[in-house]
DNA sequence: GCACGCAAAATTGTTAACAATATTATTGTC
DNA sequence: GACAATAATATTGTTAACAATTTTGCGTGC
């Protein structure tokens, strides 16, 4: 399916590291659930889609894994991360925790320009709904609390957030309602409000009561979906089937 | 120096997995400053001194550049970590940023057993403080911090946060002032009292004011030290000495 | 004496082969 | 026909050798 063609053309310039490359690759697939949670990653195979030996699929994986996208298993190998319920909880309890300090830091130190760059941004995520993208809304969504990390000036709080942002859109796309009633970038619009009011205190209970949302809007009550597991797919138990 | 003789005897059972023992060998170097900022790590020579493969090492070189402790430079090596006097500034500011969020939590989840944890803890570090033994101290210190992270009951921010109390502790190896007036265990003092009062806000304040303290105990104005830097050391410019 | 360039050594990056482990298929037994 | 033991296969883990790159040392010319 995914293969790694030739390539070279829509990289740009073709100065990027395949390395760099492969773990976009894989990160895309992950997001898109081409490769659906709790799936077999055998190295040998990556290998050969990729053009590459098994040690660098290897150390994409270390990768993969220090991001919590994978599962890595000794003597096992790697598995596409099936994030629990308590995890999917402890992620967006952990999000809240950090993003009241980015919108409070953000609300003390709004600028003209900033205000800007915002606004362009929620442009963009308004354009992709009303264009029906879904894949680019969820993509834009997640980048705008990027973009409020980044404003906080503090690179420590943006590369950790990052991963936060990407471990979700794994928890987002696993849990995600049948009917994605996705009304998230209207909230985006009230916590800019809050932001432009300058209130640490409000902009911070805007931010909580946002990502409260995005939660509640999960299907947390599964069991535990994805892989192939019939036995809840059908509502029965397994059974040998007459050779 | 370091070498890693026999071993076996202090790491309990000995099922610990070699990979994480190199880990945490380097790891304890990396604080103690036998191995010193700036300094190259050559694959071979570790290996030999581990007595495993380079590929070993490199996995291992992988996770401690994730953690910031060493740089990756490609073709070039791994070297360890040199933080700046911004990137100091700004480690601290992300603690502040996420353990204010902590403090708060705590605070208003106090219960008698927690509260028994904490002073237990405080307890050690104070008879460490009594017995002189400062990096026993410095390392307790640390822990404080990272026993709230995990009274919050969030795995997320648990780990997030032990990785960036070990870039601490770098910075602080890196940039501690000649005299160490490393009056922090008080600090925790005034600390578990405000956690004890349960208000949310007060809590939260004590843990700034904690943090941005350490912060400016360090000596953030040397250009930048380590390495050898002759020409910072003896305050003048490199010249050629003559054959 | 100093800068430049070239060759040698050291070091990292990569590949392929081998060993250890886990998974699957097969056979035999009840 | 179901279950257990065993062999065959597939996959991961490890090692060693080779290629590419960088660093170092040396010599030449100015």
């Amino acid at each position: 399916m995914a293969k790694a063609e030739d390539s070279g053309a829509y990289k740009g310039s073709g100065k990027l590291r395949p390395e760099e490359m492969i773990y976009q690759e894989m990160l895309d697939a992950i997001l898109d659930r081409r490769l659906e949670p709790g799936m077999k990653l055998v190295e040998e195979d990556l290998a050969k889609t990729f053009g590459v030996s098994r040690a660098r699929i290897r150390a994409t994986f270390l990768q993969l894994a220090h991001d919590k996208l994978i599962n890595l298993v000794p003597n096992r190998g790697a598995f596409i991360a099936e994030p629990t319920i308590n995890e999917a909880i402890e992620v967006f309890s952990a999000r809240r925790m950090i993003e009241d300090g980015v919108a409070r830091k953000v609300a003390t130190s709004m600028t003209p320009e900033r205000a800007d760059q915002i606004r362009n941004h929620l442009a963009r995520e308004h354009a992709a709904h009303h264009d029906g993208d879904h894949r680019a809304a969820i993509i834009l969504s997640g980048e705008f609390h990027l973009l409020l990390a980044r404003l906080t000036g503090n690179l420590v709080i943006e590369e950790f957030l990052e991963r936060l942002i990407l471990r979700s859109s794994l928890i987002i796309a696993m849990y995600e309602s049948p009917q994605p009633v996705d009304c998230s970038h209207s909230e985006h619009d009230r916590l800019l409000d809050a932001l432009l009011g300058g209130d640490p205190d409000v902009a911070a209970a805007e931010m909580s009561r946002h990502l409260d949302a995005i939660r509640d809007r999960l299907q947390l009550q599964r069991p535990k979906p994805g892989k192939t597991d019939f036995a809840s797919i059908f509502g029965r138990t397994p059974r040998s089937e007459a050779s």
